[in-house]
DNA sequence: AAATTTGTTCAAAAAAACTTGAACAAATCT
DNA sequence: AGATTTGTTCAAGTTTTTTTGAACAAATTT
């Protein structure tokens, strides 16, 4: 045969495909892409530096999804860049922080839609405000909401917090 | 016209429209279908409380996805039956307690994750005892993510009884 | 410099999630 | 009872999300 094996059939070990199990059930708890699961759990319980190409060896998904988990796991700061001079590529390993974990997670996923959520309370506000007859029941309602908002708000940087103790 | 206008257009006023607004909003932070939010967001603005059939005239979906919605809804206790004597039918409330809205939705959406996790978690630990040659990096990986989910199980408690000061 | 390896991008394919509507059952009304 | 209203279920249709793979660019090797 002409061709020859260019990606070798790396096979993963007992620890690296539970601890992939592990990571696609909490990819599926935050609904995240399955694949962001399997990335991250490969990266995780793998102590050498990994790079695309590795991963999608070791995992036997494409390049294409390869590059977009890597780089959505990057960009939550999930992964770390490795600098292994003289080495060929971009490798990276896993954070392990949980603080910066959750920090990433939540500054990517949660507080977009918290900030586009506070606008919409404002808007709320001002229609029970201008429509007058903001009946009682809106007013209580809108103030309620707003309050939730005020929870959520605290709340989030206690856990960032807690999750720095461990 | 032999037809008999079955669906009456009901209309939408400026403070529902709004509230539904901001809770498919938050549907989308939470990953929960776009209907669900509607749902909750028409029940939590409108005093009365709603029978399906209505809520499908309200925002113009189709019987099939309000039940759907009404169902989770009321499985996950964020919609109240309001016993209404003499009444056609059910209708329900919006529950507005952030304490057990969230309790719902963590008992319904993240607990069943948390316990499969530990089983797998579980499994993962095995692997490594047994494997003999765990090797030092496993076997600290393997306790680090069990401290994560300690740290979870503590941390979602905590966030209900908070929610409980709302 | 040609050939090879590595990674990115993006259109098309596949899969998953959501919605619709029609058939059905149960309750309510005439 | 017959007709009507209300709600459930589920197969089929639609939309959205995810994955693939091929074309391209950049870096590396020979």
């Amino acid at each position: 045969m002409s061709e020859r094996m260019h990606q070798e059939n790396y096979s993963l070990g007992e620890f690296q495909r539970r601890s992939i199990s592990l990571f696609v059930n909490a990819a599926s708890a935050l609904s995240l892409p399955k694949s962001v699961g399997e990335i991250f759990g490969l990266y995780y319980s793998t102590e050498e530096p990994l790079s695309l190409n590795e991963v999608t060896a070791y995992l036997g998904i494409s390049r294409g999804s390869a590059s977009e988990g890597i780089r959505w796991l990057r960009g939550m700061g999930a992964l770390k860049p490795v600098v292994r001079p003289g080495m060929r590529r971009e490798h990276f390993t896993a954070e392990t922080s949980l603080r910066k974990l959750a920090s990433g997670y939540l500054k990517d996923r949660i507080d977009p839609h918290l900030s586009s959520g506070q606008a919409l309370l404002r808007e709320l506000g001002d229609a029970v405000d201008e429509c007058e007859r903001g009946s009682g029941f809106q007013r209580s309602r809108a103030n309620q909401v707003a309050s939730w908002y005020r929870f959520i708000g605290r709340a989030l940087p206690l856990v960032r917090a807690l999750a720095g103790k461990f």
